[in-house]
DNA sequence: GTCTATACCCAGATAGAC
DNA sequence: GTCTATCTGGGTATAGAC
């Protein structure tokens, strides 16, 4: 108890740092000092700093994989559940603004360094496509709905970037607004219309 | 003539090893290897790294403004100019495919380091940003040219990392088919639309 | 201008006492 | 399980010979 309380409380900073500071630019003083440990007493609990990395995206992935699954019990349809999707960047403005998306900046730090842990990583960019493709195909979309998927993510992910490069809000907003329009009209437009 | 071909040569390769690898995960070994320098050497040109940053990011701005300038002269007229910026994407598709853009990555990088050069790096979006509001202030859209600029931005960067994660060029096509599509139907649409 | 040698620091990682 | 002390490597940066 003891043992795990203190893992996870490795973990759960090591997120966070990962989170506000990158990957690399994060020491393991950094987290012992957030957690209130000794650097030594560290290796009690991870090996390397891989094996944090793989631990906090594991982490990251249960989580998500979570807050998809209660979208889709507390959401009544898949418009619904795809708002809730898009409303998240609203939710988690103010922090997309300070440090940029959880996913997008950790895939293309990874992915940079050649790290071993990307396709981990990679996980939680498919998870979002993959349940949102479900939705799309309970829309009657079937046919194209990875292509519709792929389009949402994508929009979501430039508008983090740049509400992050410029630290703007009402961005945001602005295009959390063309979003649900365009969700609007892709399920009413003819079915080979791919929105835009 | 020698110490300046030496100097352009480290900037040179410094630019691509840093779109590559990333600033941080770029050493000087990295770069001295490249140029063919023993790393002493390397302080008669530079006396920081970060003097090195200052100037790579320096020689992409004026090359970013040159290729605006080139676009501004050859395309005939704003929706010609607006598609060469979204062409951009079919064309640097390899490269973004293995590295994201440039632009966002280096940005996203620096400001989670919290480096001083962060504000020149984000000279690079503006310069892009401020260029396509003037493209759409000559089509008439001068009350939200600013807007329809940042949305044009934030679905290039959406489309670049999403194609780096999942090292896919035929996503990269489909969403420039729908960049054209929404340029197309945002100087047919009534004026009030700001697309989407 | 270019090199070798080296100082210096901080990171990841280990050993062993308590 | 936690600590201090320490090793090792790689990074930035400097000094000084050629």
């Amino acid at each position: 108890m003891g043992s795990l309380g203190t893992r996870n409380r490795i973990v759960e900073l090591a997120d966070q740092l990962f989170y506000e500071r990158g990957y690399e630019h994060t020491s393991f003083a950094d987290i012992a000092a957030r957690v209130g440990l000794s650097r030594g007493n560290f290796y009690h609990h991870f090996k390397a700093k891989d094996d944090i990395l793989e631990a906090v995206i594991e982490l990251r992935r249960q989580r998500t994989q979570a807050m998809l699954d209660g979208w889709a019990t507390e959401a009544p349809n898949p418009v619904a559940r795809i708002g809730r999707f898009i409303h998240m960047l609203v939710m988690n403005g103010t922090k997309i603004r300070q440090h940029g998306c959880p996913v997008g900046t950790l895939c293309t730090e990874l992915a940079k360094l050649e790290h071993p842990a990307l396709p981990h990583a990679n996980q939680l960019f498919t998870l979002f496509r993959e349940w949102l493709a479900r939705q799309f195909t309970e829309l009657g979309r079937g046919h194209q709905a990875d292509t519709l998927a792929m389009h949402l993510l994508a929009r979501s992910q430039g508008i983090a970037t740049l509400a992050h490069a410029f630290d703007d809000e009402g961005f945001i907003h602005q295009e959390v607004e063309l979003l649900l329009k365009w969700l609007h009209d892709t399920n009413t437009a003819p079915q080979t219309s791919q929105g835009g």
